[in-house]
DNA sequence: TGAATTTATTGCGAAACGGTACAAAAATGA
DNA sequence: TCATTTTTGTACCGTTTCGCAATAAATTCA
């Protein structure tokens, strides 16, 4: 992908720079909202090279996320994984997606996914599955975790993983909805707080 | 507003149904997704007509919502304060609701609100306003009920109104949001009543 | 019957849309 | 220096978009 060209005129864009900067983009005027000429304007680069260089609309979202999701919610996750108390990852996690989707200066951005292709969803079949496959991978990583800490005896054996995973996709999923209805960072992370807590309680946790 | 109108050729639509309509395409397309054109042929009225009746894009869309919470959620609501046991006003509610978001024959619609203006909730004030009201509407219903739950000595006094009433808000964004990605009605469901059951046993509810 | 009033229909025009063709520009290799 | 290769920039195509102007149709009142 990054191979140095030996010859040609050498690309003038940082592609890394530029799905990050169509990104915002999509999150600031939404997938349909945002055109080629906006994503062109944003990046610096003419139409055909972001055509050339990325592929069609759904090819350019789909690129953008796919690095966030590397260089943003990867880290989130191993935050999630790595330590071992549930209540305390619990917390770290959801205190860095709270900084993501707050992210935008005054107005918060909501997330980069559920926030901008939800309304695209229905009518437009790849969309959709990008949007199925997000929410699938959420639940599973909670599930995971729930397991783990299940298994590490801070949860009760009878404990209901879906039912305590759900609840935690559902805290997800609503916050990135009160970030993009403009709910400021400091609101969120008070909801989120109290939110773990009050699942962790549903779900019998040992103090820690 | 339904004056008749003693001169003048007489109007060949139904308001009603013709925002009826309106408000499928909504949801079929999203909102940046639904054009003029689009609502013209599903309210079978002229551009012009449809211009004259209701106003521009952002009225329509309001008007089509208000209207739907007139006929569906004002009912759907009444339930939620007129059932005394609380556990059953809350499976009643959300049951209903879960019918509302599975609504559009095989792929589930969504919320009206949720689902169709989330993306252009940023770029667009108007639409930010709604989105921020509607959030705000939900979450007042949400703490009356608990308070009056609280009141009815159906929950401790100690009972954090805001926090069960902001994970059951939680509960409707994420089956919203799960809707749209295309979970069926009877998945919904399942959600919906473990999630009600995990949220009024951190609650501390008693049994009924 | 004919004037007045209200709605419906047709169609226009300027702008924006996604996508592409084509030539100019900037590098390497011979 | 000159051919080759790759990216950039300009310009364009066909379609869709919104909003409105102008005209036709359908009714009531005199």
């Amino acid at each position: 992908m990054t191979e140095k060209s030996a010859r040609g005129r050498p690309r003038q864009y940082d592609a890394k720079a530029a799905l990050g900067a169509a990104l915002m983009e999509f999150r600031r005027r939404g997938y349909t909202g945002t055109s080629l000429d906006h994503l062109s304007e944003a990046t610096n680069m003419a139409r055909p090279s972001l055509y050339a260089a990325f592929g069609d609309k759904h090819a350019i979202y789909l690129k953008a996320t796919a690095q966030h999701a590397e260089d943003s919610i990867e880290r989130l996750n191993r935050a999630l994984i790595d330590e071992p108390s549930l209540a305390k990852a619990l917390d770290g996690y959801f205190s860095a997606l709270v900084a993501i989707y707050s992210e935008g200066g005054d107005r918060p951005l909501g997330c980069p996914v559920l926030s901008v292709i939800t309304g695209e969803a229905v009518a437009d079949p790849v969309i959709g599955a990008e949007l199925f496959a997000a929410l699938g991978r959420t639940d599973a990583r909670f599930r995971d975790r729930i397991a783990a800490a299940r298994d590490d005896n801070q949860l009760p054996h009878a404990t209901n993983i879906d039912a305590v995973a759900e609840m935690l996709a559902a805290l997800q999923h609503s916050l990135a909805q009160r970030a993009r209805a403009g709910t400021a960072r400091p609101e969120l992370g008070r909801i989120a707080r109290n939110s773990v807590a009050l699942i962790l309680k549903a779900a019998g946790a040992a103090r820690d």
